[in-house]
DNA sequence: CACGATCCTGCAAAGGTTTGCAATGAAGTA
DNA sequence: TACTTCATTGCAAACCTTTGCAGGATCGTG
């Protein structure tokens, strides 16, 4: 139909120059016709888009991003792939920035904080901008790359920089809490990887939180957050002597759950367990999972937001040299905090201090414990600070 | 450290004339030192690469793309990142292209089969190729935009066009001959996504496997491929009849696993379900799933060699116009196709035609039945037919 | 010494697009 | 009529890199 291929197969790429040819007119005016459609005769216009229609042409976006400095595209850097608690942030970041005509490179460090930091380097002169979610590597360093590239990082405080939060801190004390209620005293934490915000924000508040409830904190860790991760401690917890234990993720807790049910040892009757992020494997496991459920899709929009709009005022690599830049709006640092929800389901039950309010409550009966609640329900909190 | 940046934290970008400025020689001499080392004096060598290090200078990659049309970015289109079968390939994909020094776009089309060929449309100018992973859309439209990209396909058979398949025929005979060695004579298919080229194979392969051991397949379906395209046919299997279940894939098996348990049919005793894929996921749910492995990461990192193969011998934009390409040779059309694995866990178990050969073998032991090999043998068989 | 070969380097065009500036013409104003 | 304003379009430079071609130097050989 198009004249876009040979009949041989092989494309031959359309220019603006052919659309000009074509329609009768300069190159500049077919260029205005895509980027400034206001700045051309509507008559002229209509031509110039039927021919191209007709041509099937396409505007090269590397000669586009060579001139104008900027790409549309952004860098999505991911600490694992295989680790479900991303695809749901993937998708949400992608799909927000195909909406405003951005692409999105995703790249995949394996937890590893080199890695991080090359795919910065690497990815800098193709994007506009990248997001960090979950790094690793130390905040001094982000820093020092966020001069490189505009950066919005995710799961991660980093002052001076656009970030990001999931309120593990609020989630961790309502586990811990909910925990406590159920008349548990002995519970252990079950830590993530050592560089991790989460972590420490987690710690934090479920020390707190098991101290204002007079239970005693065990912090078993770090550990790798994956399902192995977690059923490589099944044994400690076992030895620990805790009734309950809080999971650094889900898939931790999953994989302890299974550890745990290898040495005999069942949930919730025996140890109560809870995750964090909700990820739909939580839903399906035996026993489900009592989970912390943060707002992924939420969060990967959010950052993509945040991304852009810092983006928008800043044409990189602009003519006019930056001596026009003297203040510093040039970045707007907010930080937004996303709001967690205790989600309850079936691997968490009474402890040994349970209060025997209703004597000895029907211990297997179908689904204990219901949501309140319909299914995640997560309300994000904007948090605008300017610098 | 570096000249990199400014104090005020603004990127300054440095090219490759700054670089040529800094070390005394011409531009093309620095664009030598990095893309033809070979030909540039050692010393002038060092000096040029000790500039740039000093300087931070990286090299642009969409000026060199304009010029040399070859970008060294793919395209990844997946039909749903949030189904645990695409990550382990997209991981592989990324990991072998990064090895190769090209990076990945990703893209998610929510099983659009419209999305589908935007992003294609979208893609092409940016990237030397594109795998398209599970496409829905037709043949003759896959067919259509390889003329616009190179494209490798990915689970799908378009003739004229590389693709990488897994054996899922072989997988589901596999699986139906073990059901019918169980004693299941009524098994149902739980059908995919109809545009599915695995679902048809499937389908085909079943049927075949099942009339030859004697046993009636019924299939259920289309449905979606996901947990809950599953969990909303249970009723439907119940009433059918059937004692087992082979399910388009792990996900669904494992939907239909829980709606099952929700009506009180217990698997494996009343109903064996077996999946397809052995997402992680299926060595975690409660039983354990039996399942027909497929190998996503050999598939992720054979497509993207293919597609790099392909794509080296033809330079896309080249100067010289195609008068010389008389010959089909530049499009080289292999098909290979990937092994399979029935890996037998715990959601089969003897149905009411089994033969009691051991009287009432222990039927809730620990673990009834092993898989004989090693996690998930995979072996690839390469297949090139010259077009 | 003359000649050719070899190695290294510089020159300049090319790739597709954007954009400041200037030119054109039409319309409005004094 | 003369002048200004405005809308529309063309011109050409610029973005950064690659690469064919040619020039220069050095060296070996006849």
């Amino acid at each position: 139909m198009t004249a876009t291929t040979s009949d041989e197969g092989v494309a031959v790429p359309v220019t603006i120059r052919d659309v000009a040819r074509a329609s009768g007119v300069h190159i500049s005016t077919v260029s205005r016709t895509f980027s400034a459609p206001h700045l051309v005769n509507p008559e002229t216009r209509v031509r110039v888009l039927a021919c191209a229609e007709d041509l099937g042409y396409r505007p090269n976006r590397a000669a586009r991003a060579l001139i104008t400095g900027r790409t549309h595209n952004i860098g999505l850097i991911i600490a694992d792939i295989a680790n479900p608690f991303f695809p749901p942030l993937i998708k949400a970041a992608e799909g927000q920035a195909r909406h405003r005509d951005y692409h999105v490179f995703v790249a995949d460090t394996n937890e590893d904080p080199t890695a991080e930091e090359e795919l910065v380097h690497a990815l800098a002169k193709q994007v506009d901008g990248v997001l960090l979610c979950s790094p690793r590597m130390s905040n001094s360093l982000i820093e020092q790359l966020s001069r490189e590239v505009p950066l919005v990082v995710v799961n991660r405080q980093v002052t001076g920089l656009p970030c990001v939060l999931m309120d593990v801190g609020q989630g961790a004390r309502s586990a811990i809490e909910h925990l406590i209620g159920l008349g548990h005293r002995g519970i252990a934490l079950l830590g993530g990887p050592r560089s991790s915000w989460t972590n420490r924000e987690m710690r934090r508040a479920a020390s707190a939180a098991a101290r204002a409830g007079g239970a005693e904190l065990t912090v078993l860790g770090p550990n790798a957050p994956t399902e192995v991760g977690g059923s490589a401690v099944a044994e400690q917890v076992r030895r620990s002597g805790v009734s309950a234990v809080l999971a650094y993720n889900d898939l931790m807790a999953i994989g302890l759950i299974e550890g745990l049910d290898a040495l005999g040892v069942r949930v919730p009757q025996e140890v109560s367990v809870v995750g964090v992020d909700d990820i739909t494997l939580s839903r399906l496991t035996r026993p489900k999972l009592t989970t912390v459920a943060t707002p992924t899709g939420a969060a990967g929009r959010t950052a993509v937001d945040m991304l852009l709009q810092q983006d928008i005022e800043s044409p990189r690599g602009a003519r006019g040299s930056g001596a026009g830049t003297a203040l510093g709006v040039r970045r707007t640092t907010a930080q937004v905090m996303l709001q967690t929800d205790l989600v309850i389901r079936d691997s968490t039950g009474p402890g040994p201090y349970a209060r025997p309010a209703r004597p000895l409550a029907a211990p297997r009966g179908p689904d204990p414990h219901c949501p309140a609640g319909p299914g995640i329900p997560t309300a994000a909190t904007g948090d605008a600070v300017a610098s």
